[in-house]
DNA sequence: TGATTATTACCGAACAATCGGTATAATGCA
DNA sequence: TGCATTATACCGATTGTTCGGTAATAATCA
C-alpha cells in the first residue's frame, strides 16, 4: 500500500482544531477537507461514516491526549500543589492557551449533544472524579474534594469561554494559574 | 392587518432559545421557522437581513432582558452579600435553571464570531465592569475588585458548560449558589 | 529473484437533500 | 380602499454522502 502522506493522528487532529473552532454543524465538510488537505472522497476513506465519525475519533483522540499529555505527567511524589501547578500548565498548553474551545462544549451543543451524549459526559465525571482523587490523596474529605473539583473544572471551561467571548486569552491564563491556590484554600471554618 | 398572534419581543425569545440549543450554523431557517410559527416569508418580513438580523435581535434581547431582569432589580441599599444573593438568583432564572446555553457563548463561535466579535465582547467586559462596580462600592480595592468579577463571571459560564455536557443542571444551581460567599471572601492575606 | 495479487491511500464527479434567501400573489384588517 | 402580513412556489448554492476508479506499496508465490 502507498505510505500515508499525513497520519491518522495528524489528520484527527486537525479535524479536532476545526471542529473546536467551528462547532459540529459549523464545521462542513470543505471546512474539514481544506484543514486536512484531503479531499472529501478521501475523508470517507478514513471515516466511512462521515462527518459522525470523525467527531467520534477527535472525541477520543481528545480523551486520550488529555490523559497522556495533561494527567499522567504529574507526578505523585511532588507537594500537592506543585501537582496542579503541573496540571494547569499542562492543560494551558492542552488548550492552546485558550486558542481554541473544549471539545466537550462543542459537541455538547444542538445535533453533537444528541449523537455524543454518553461519551461528554462520561469525559466531564471522569476529570471530576480524578481530580477529586488527587485532593482525597491530599487530605481532604470526600465531599469537598469533590466540591473543589467541579470547581476548578468550571472555571477552566469557563474561562475558556470568556477568553474567547472577550477576545482575549489573558483571561484564560490568569484563571488557570489561579487554580492551584484555590484548590488548595483552608477550608471554610464559617461555612453556613 | 391581521392581529399579530405573537408579540415581536416574544419571537426573538423563541428565536434565542433556538439560537441558544443549536448554535448559530445548527440553527436552520426550518427550526427557526417552527419555533416561532411563522413561515420563512414572515421571518424574512420581520428580519430582512435574515438569519442575521435575527441573531442580532437576540443578543440585543438578551442584552436588555440582563439588564433588566438581572442587574436593575438588585437593591444597592441591601448588604453586600444580599446583593450578589439577588444576582444570582436571577441568574439562575435568566439561563432557565441553567437549561439553555449564553448567548455570549453560543454566538462566540464559528461563523458567529466573525459577525458578532464586537457585540459579544462588548457584552462581557460590560458584565464585568458592572460586578466590579459593585465590589468597588463594598470596599474592595480596584484590582481585587476586576479579578473577583471575571472569576465570578467565569465561574458563571464554566457551570453551564459542565451542567450541559453532564447532563445534569444541578452543577450550574450549586455553583451559582456558592458564588456570593465567593465574591466576599477576605483577601488572601498570604497571596505571593 | 521477479511476477502477481491484495491491500490500501487517495481522488473526480456526481448524488439527493437541504441550506439561506427571494419573488409574487393572496389574505385580512384598518 | 391601502397596507401589513402570510402562503406558495421557487431559486442557486452548498450540504453530507456515495461510487467508481487510480496508483502505490506489501505480501505471496514461482
Amino acid at each position: 500500500m502507498p505510505a500515508a502522506l499525513t497520519s491518522k493522528e495528524d489528520v484527527i487532529k486537525q479535524l479536532s482544531t476545526v471542529f473546536r473552532t467551528h462547532g459540529y454543524e459549523g464545521s462542513t465538510l470543505t471546512l474539514l477537507s481544506e484543514a486536512t488537505g484531503l479531499v472529501k472522497a478521501s475523508l470517507y476513506h478514513y471515516f466511512p461514516k462521515g462527518k459522525q465519525d470523525m467527531a467520534l475519533a477527535v472525541i477520543n483522540q481528545r480523551s486520550e491526549t488529555f490523559r497522556r499529555e495533561v494527567m499522567d505527567p504529574i507526578n505523585p511524589n511532588l507537594a500537592l500543589r506543585d501537582q496542579f501547578k503541573c496540571m494547569c500548565d499542562n492543560l494551558i498548553h492542552f488548550y492552546d492557551q485558550g486558542r481554541v474551545s473544549c471539545s466537550l462544549e462543542v459537541f455538547s451543543m444542538g445535533q453533537a449533544k444528541l449523537l455524543f451524549r454518553d461519551y461528554i459526559a462520561k469525559g466531564i465525571e471522569n476529570w471530576i472524579l480524578r481530580l477529586a482523587n488527587m485532593l482525597k490523596q491530599g487530605g481532604f474529605d470526600e465531599q469537598l474534594a469533590r466540591q473543589r473539583a467541579i470547581d476548578a473544572i468550571v472555571r477552566v471551561e469557563g474561562a475558556l469561554v470568556v477568553a474567547r467571548a472577550a477576545g482575549n486569552q489573558q483571561y484564560f491564563i490568569d484563571t488557570l494559574n489561579a487554580i492551584p491556590d484555590q484548590l488548595l484554600a483552608p477550608p471554610d471554618q464559617a461555612s453556613k
